[in-house]
DNA sequence: GAAACACTTCCATGTTCATCGAAATATGGA
DNA sequence: TCCATATTTCGATGAACATGGAAGTGTTTC
């Protein structure tokens, strides 16, 4: 069957290590120069470059150019739904540095997953938004209620907006470093993007990691109940 | 990373042609004997006991003895998802042989997608069900309407029973061969069943193609107002 | 225009892995 | 008990692929 070969071909294209580390780095949501993707993985840019071009070649990337910098990113939201969908069912293991423990810990506390809010904080978020009946679970879905019509609209986030959006409105993704939910899909994404804009939370330079201010602190307490306790970083 | 071995390693069990092969046959939801999926894979039985044993030990098969038969079957729904995920990504090739061809076909017309219908009958059907208002489109899922809760109630299907299942209530999955979505999570598996019950349409005995049966033309044209022809078959 | 930087291409090397023939083991039927 | 079938194990082989040193190309800075 000729679909197979390239189920595959795509399944080769994350089943190298090397090329594994590179679309982890661009799960960021970010474009990325080959220098960059190069160190963040630990190989030499000639490397990089091999795996970048058999990337580019299949569509998994894009690429634009900026004088000598090239900038990679990843092509669609499918792509970085296939390295979620994997990332789901992988298992964990343990850590073997404390540069990678400290790492994996602020990975673990608050991160970009594509393009909505992973890890403790992303989880924490959805469990707030159950308990105070913004959000309903149905199967792996949420429903936004009523009360949640009203608690999206004091955020300034436009429901009605969000709702046109051709992609899976709210859905749970199943986070791999907490094993529960965290809240994806169009409302996940427009949640992040206006948490950047409070500046309650903000991205790192080098990592998918993501900081929470001192105004997220008092935020997060105010707004969703969640006492949190920032990173001595 | 860790995290990034671990993807690896998870999308190296699919990178291998054998393994997404034998994958791809147990997308039917059935459990396949290893000579059988031995065949269809095209491989040697040892080869294939090679590969069985590397994806059961990566617990993304199960396998159950009976006697001097080992019947292999997915996991979990969650590896069917990821090879779902793969499969919407994948870009089709052309046939290579007639029997290729017929067998593309069928499975074109109408197959099982792990545990739903897809295929042009199931790309048909979801669109029956919008176009009748019974479903509508949000993003990328689906919302029951009222004359649709009535209508799943005629046809036997009891929604509220539905909605309990730990999964997704109604998505669309993208469906590759017609590149349009079909219906898919709980109501897709519910009605997929129900229609097996109803035996508007039938599993085939080597291939995850369905087959529709004379009841089934009329069933379908009756409650879906569709149109099908018959195969030849 | 030269030097530095970003990135690519070429080539050799070493490693990994899928494959099957042959043989062995386990199970069922006659 | 013997034979057939299903499946696994062992070992050898060949192919594919990731890697980095060296060199080359394109762009920016001085």
């Amino acid at each position: 069957m000729a679909i197979n070969s390239n189920v595959s071909l795509i399944a080769s294209l994350i089943s190298e290590p090397s090329r594994a580390a590179i679309l982890s780095v661009l799960m960021d949501g970010r474009m990325h120069t080959a220098t960059e993707l190069a160190a963040k993985a630990r190989i030499k840019p000639q490397t990089a470059s091999f795996h970048l071009a058999k990337m580019i070649e299949a569509q998994a990337l894009t690429v634009q150019q900026q004088g000598r910098h090239r900038y990679y990113g990843i092509h669609n939201p499918e792509v970085a739904h296939v390295m979620e969908s994997l990332l789901s069912i992988t298992p964990l293991t343990p850590i073997k540095s404390l540069n990678q423990a400290t790492e994996d810990q602020a990975i673990r506390r608050a991160r970009t997953c594509y393009d909505h809010l992973a890890g403790n904080l992303g989880v924490r978020l959805t469990e707030s938004l159950r308990n105070q009946l913004i959000v309903e679970e149905v199967g792996k879905e949420y429903v936004v209620t009523q009360k949640g019509e009203a608690f999206f609209a004091n955020l300034n986030i436009d429901l009605a907006q969000v709702r046109t959006k051709r992609r899976a409105f709210c859905l749970q993704c199943l986070d791999w470093s907490e094993r529960r939910y965290h809240l994806a899909g169009a409302v996940g994404h427009a949640l992040l993007e206006r948490l950047l804009e409070l500046q309650w939370i903000e991205r790192l330079p080098k990592t998918r990691a993501i900081r929470i201010t001192p105004d997220g602190l008092i935020g997060f307490k105010d707004t969703f109940s969640i006492e949190l306790t920032e990173t001595t970083t």
